[in-house]
RNA sequence: GGGCUGGUAGCUCAGUUCGGCAGAGCGUCUGGCUUUUAACCAGACGGUCGGGGGUUCAAGUCCCUCCCAGCCCGCCA
């Protein structure tokens, strides 16, 4: 450790800078860090932030020796008000309102979540699907952590407290609120019984008993969005378990019941809901706020992320493309810029990783910065730091993508330069595997090294001089055992002697073989492939 | 309309806490490797730090103002 522990001294790693924040307040083992989001929509990268964010600041801490819960809550009691346009399956595939059972939804707006109808049909409920979409996520990115549904939390008694504090201090909360919200009235009830009737949650109480811990209400249509949901007129009374907590109360009822120390959020909520939530976990419910981060967001492909317009990315497409250690380390980058998730620009994404981690491993230098923050942040990208990885480049592993032959690309891949000869079989099985999601990306973006090897003969018309080029260079790979150099050497050489620019004999040597101008390099290329293809090729024949 | 966050090289971004030489990687260009080809080496080019004003010996950094993008100030989260 080099000096780094005076207060004034900024961490590398933005991480470190949280961790230390949280541990001046001397919090209780074990420190609990949260995140949370609203299971409606198709879960996407955005709320991928929720969780990585948190994950950063929990290993900082374990780190240090701390005991960590990294918890994530599901508000999943939240009403669902309005009908998604894009949902997923639980494969991950995005389908649209026609491809479900859609009337699950439409007939259920006002329940919570957790008592609308799953219109997959494959969970207990929509809040059950949804939960487990994010539960997979958490997973496939490979991070440890509890998901707590709110639902249970009423059902189960742990939010009583908070409801029943929440109702007797009534008045001072609508003071509080009154400040951050306008339409908070004399009228204001910070509780949403749900009706015993027709499952929806209102906002119309009539009566409180804290002493039998009830709220009368009458079912009356209540406003969500610019839609009316209707009421059944039904009146009924309520436990403080069978309802839900206004958004603005329930989170820092959250932190209260969870004993939160730290929690993450969007820009959404830095103006709204934290400076509230805030004053309301200190005047209301007399505990001390978490640690906050506010996190800028990303957009993708250039814009905004919207579950409603369907320009959403998930985790799992993600990782069809892209290897967890490589997402995981773009939420490494600090917290408050602005960023793009560029899925065209995967490629730098990816280099810059290999950068980072070459740099932890002393394998190439980088500025003290880079060195610091791959040293404090590189372990937790990855499952085991592995000084003997191999990493191809990316975009190398995309071409390797033009064949399926998994040998082939063994070959190329050895014959570029990009596998030595020593490794063992279980680090050029892990580095190959890079050679399928480059591949999927290539294709999804259709780009540049978006190519196949021509199994058939592609059009190509080439002039006398160029064939007798191709038909020597076919003469001399037939004759003799060459190496990769000496095809390399020899591709020179029959351009020369028969007076054709090298340029132009590469690049019909790569419409020959893949169809393109353009290509890896040609030498240790022809020496991969078969060489009988390669001769037969060359002389036009197949 | 009021407030918050973001805006740094062609691209992706560091640097802004607490004022002290304008930075990295990639890309581009040039040169080299007997040889333009998803390889390598060396070098160069590249900037109104969103615009303008102010404070200061000194401003990307602090203050004021304006522009652009997103968000909050209704509901919901």
């Amino acid at each position: 450790m080099s000096g780094a522990e005076s207060p004034a001294d900024r961490r590398a790693f933005w991480a470190d800078s949280v961790a230390d924040e949280i541990l001046e307040r001397d919090p209780d083992e074990p420190i609990i860090i949260k995140g949370g989001v609203s299971p409606s929509g198709v879960p996407h990268i955005g709320h991928t932030n929720e969780i990585m964010r948190g994950y950063f600041v929990a290993e900082s801490l374990r780190d240090r020796g701390y005991a960590v819960r990294q918890v994530f809550t599901a508000d999943d009691k939240d009403r669902l008000r309005k009908m998604p346009r894009t949902l997923a399956s639980l494969d991950g595939d995005i389908v649209g309102l026609g491809d479900i059972n859609a009337s699950a939804l439409g007939e259920n707006l006002g329940k919570p979540l957790t008592d609308v109808p799953d219109p997959f049909g494959c969970c207990s409920s929509f809040g059950a699907h949804q939960t487990t979409l994010l539960e997979r996520s958490a997973n496939e990115l490979g991070v440890p952590i509890e998901i707590v549904s709110n639902t249970e939390l009423y059902a189960d008694g742990a939010f009583e407290p908070a409801v029943r504090t929440v109702l007797e201090k009534r008045e001072q909360a609508r003071t509080v609120l009154g400040e951050y919200q306008e339409k908070v009235d004399d009228s204001y009830v910070p509780f949403s019984p749900q009706c015993s009737n027709c499952g929806h949650l209102t906002e119309s109480v009539t009566a409180i008993d804290l002493d039998a811990g009830t709220v009368d209400y009458v079912c009356e249509s209540v406003e969500a969005g610019n839609q009316a949901i209707e009421g059944c007129g039904h009146e009924g009374t309520a436990t403080f378990r069978e309802g839900k907590l206004p958004w603005r109360f329930e989170w820092p009822a959250q932190w209260m019941v969870l004993d939160v120390d730290f929690e993450p959020f969007g820009k959404d909520h830095a103006e709204g809901s934290w400076p509230s939530g805030k004053e309301i976990a200190d005047a209301i419910f007399e505990i001390e706020p978490p640690v906050p981060m506010v996190y800028e967001w990303f957009t993708y492909n250039g814009e905004a992320l919207s579950s409603s317009s369907g320009h959403v990315i998930t985790v799992e497409t993600v990782l069809s493309m892209i290897e967890r250690e490589v997402f995981r380390y773009f939420f490494t980058k600090p917290p408050k810029r602005a960023r793009d998730f560029d899925v065209s620009r995967f490629d730098q994404l990816v280099d810059e990783f290999d950068r980072f981690e070459a740099i932890y491993f002393d394998q190439i230098d980088g500025t003290d910065r880079e060195s610091a923050i791959a040293e404090r942040a590189y372990p937790h990208c990855v499952e085991s730091a592995d000084a003997d990885r191999i990493r191809i480049p990316y975009t190398f592993a995309a071409v390797l993508g033009m064949t399926d032959d998994q040998q082939l690309r063994k070959t190329m891949a050895r014959r570029s330069g990009h596998l030595p000869e020593s490794a063992p079989d279980q680090a050029i099985e892990d580095a190959l595997s890079r050679v399928e999601k480059a591949r999927t990306w290539a294709v999804e973006t259709d780009n540049e090294y978006n190519y196949r090897l021509a199994e058939t003969l592609p059009d190509v018309t080439p002039t006398d001089a160029e064939a007798t080029a191709l038909d020597s260079l076919a003469t001399a790979i037939e004759r003799t055992e060459l190496d990769d150099d000496a095809i390399q050497e020899q591709i020179y050489e029959a351009a020369r002697s028969n007076d054709i620019e090298v340029g132009q004999l590469f690049e019909l040597g790569y419409q020959l073989f893949l169809g393109q101008p353009q290509g890896p390099r040609l030498g240790p290329f022809l020496g991969a492939l078969d060489e009988s293809f390669v001769v037969s090729r060359l002389r036009l024949e197949a």
